[in-house]
DNA sequence: TCTGCCATGTAAGTTGTTACATGATTAT
DNA sequence: ATAATCATGTAACAACTTACATGGCAGA
């Protein structure tokens, strides 16, 4: 329910072709949500059919045709009364986390060398964001409305890492020293 | 594949029937990983044909009988082995936020009241997570290195609810006091 | 009396993952 | 030569959601 409602706000920035969108769901979009390639072909194909977006299809030599597609008035419409409409706090289901519950079935070096490994690609993204950030903060004039929407997202991204890294940090305090190692 | 193991790290803690696990995946458990009761039924069932759990059925009158589960030292070493092994971080899928991103697309006291429910939600969680805090902060003698990793688990819980507060304020003072509603 | 708790599931449908398939073009 | 990029999908399977089903017991 709600991939489709990604690739409505998606495609609502600018029409996309499937691999496009692919690609914006492996980054800036994928902040927010992933998909796979697969599913978003499958997801395009049944808005298409239910008259949500519409193609445009581009020929091309030597590759497989393109399909351009766009946002219809009634996509549109779906999309602003989905945005009205409540949801739910996202269902937490972070394999990391359960794994660092159980942390002290094994050796906690085991554990530690997974969190750093983790703590690096948090770093990296972490980075990111504020590289996104300085495109919004760099010229001081005041930014539109859609604007604002996009930098708080980033703003979200921002937090989110942060946090992590704090914690990791805590982590280290606590069980980084011990000498006991189970097994 | 992770529902599996979130079912053994709960069983680890203790054995439990179907019933019960299903009461901590709604609460301390659900923090790290959420299912509902039909799945984890079916998972169980899963698991018992697999080896990795096995159960003792209680009769009881009146009500169905129970079936007590624990892990056989098979789970448990699938468990071990599965700690062992890296995963990749969480694959994010927040409606809130994707939903925020597009909040152009509404007034923007739409969106504001959707933050606010969900500040509250994120508010309360804090609540539970700090009273879960005191019970390994309150006596001051050293925590065993069981309860370190799940009083770190809670302090991930208050670090990443705080986050979103931090989120909230800052959306307010950014959007908050706008006076221009698109629609 | 009615709601909620206890205690277990089945069945149907949707969503998501993994593997497979094609084939020219461009960069190393 | 080889790998990566462009560009689209199908098929099988696994995971998850929603609705349904049963039925006694305890408390407001």
């Amino acid at each position: 329910m709600a991939l489709a409602h990604a690739i409505l706000v998606s495609l609502m920035d600018f029409p996309c072709t499937g691999y496009e969108l692919g690609k914006r769901f492996d980054g800036s979009v994928g902040f927010v949500w992933k998909a796979s390639h697969q599913q978003i072909y499958h997801e395009l194909a049944k808005l298409e059919f239910q008259g949500w977006v519409s193609s445009e299809t581009i020929p091309q030599e030597g590759r497989p045709d393109k399909k351009l597609y766009q946002v219809t008035e009634l996509g549109k419409n779906q999309l602003i009364k989905w945005l009205k409409t409540p949801c739910e706090p996202t269902h937490t289901k972070d394999e990391l986390l359960l794994k660092f519950r159980a942390g002290y079935l094994v050796p906690s070096q085991a554990i530690l060398e997974e969190l750093e490994r983790h703590r690096k690609a948090h770093q990296q993204k972490l980075s990111v964001y504020q590289n996104l950030e300085q495109l919004y903060t760099q010229n001081s004039q005041e930014l539109s409305q859609e604007a604002k929407f996009r930098y708080l997202t980033v703003r979200r991204g921002i937090h989110y890492e942060t946090a992590w890294l704090t914690w990791y940090d805590e982590v280290i305090r606590v069980i980084g020293d011990v000498k006991t190692n189970p097994e």
